[in-house]
DNA sequence: GCCAACGTTGGC
DNA sequence: GCCAACGTTGGC
């Protein structure tokens, strides 16, 4: 069982979103980034323990807690022409990008960036890294303890 | 809106 | 394979 931090807009997907969502679960779709594909489809695996993160707005930081509930398959939004994430070198025998789901666990307090930038034991994260712009990033065994066992107590 | 940092594209 | 140009991310 691995962890992770995932980004989402809340514009987009936000913590709230995913408790109102059927079944409480969401595609995570959109992803064209290979790396952070790469993390979904060669590590992720259903149970896995996920930072929900908003990024791109007002207070960034993490939201809650969620959990891989569907291992990766073809991010249907390639083949659609109407989407924003259309990808015209995708194609259904070939296809370029996937998605895991995703299913909600719990909303938590807004745990700030610059907050998490003052943690001493958080130093290493990928997260805060210098330039850092992956939207999946693997979460250390001990990072994720801390998060959720001393900040987000 | 700015801009640093990084990723992707494509000519050579 | 190199690398300039361009596009994107995301905090501020």
């Amino acid at each position: 069982m691995r962890y992770w931090l995932m980004k989402s807009e809340p514009d987009e997907l936000s913590i709230d979103d995913l408790a109102r969502a059927p079944r409480r679960r969401a595609a995570w779709f959109g992803v064209r980034n290979y790396q952070a594909r790469n993390f979904m489809r060669d590590r992720m695996q259903i149970g896995d323990q996920v930072l929900f993160y908003h990024s791109s707005c007002a207070e960034p930081g993490i939201a809650g807690l969620a959990e891989v509930c569907a291992n990766a398959y073809p991010d249907e939004t390639q083949f659609d022409r109407t989407s924003k994430y259309y990808d015209a070198k995708a194609t259904r025998d070939k296809p370029r990008w996937v998605n895991v789901e995703v299913k909600f666990v719990k909303k938590t307090r807004l745990l700030g960036l610059t907050e998490l930038r003052q943690q001493t034991a958080l130093a290493g994260m990928r997260l805060l890294a210098r330039g850092n712009r992956l939207s999946i990033t693997p979460v250390d065994p001990d990072e994720w303890k801390f998060i959720t066992t001393k900040l987000l107590k």
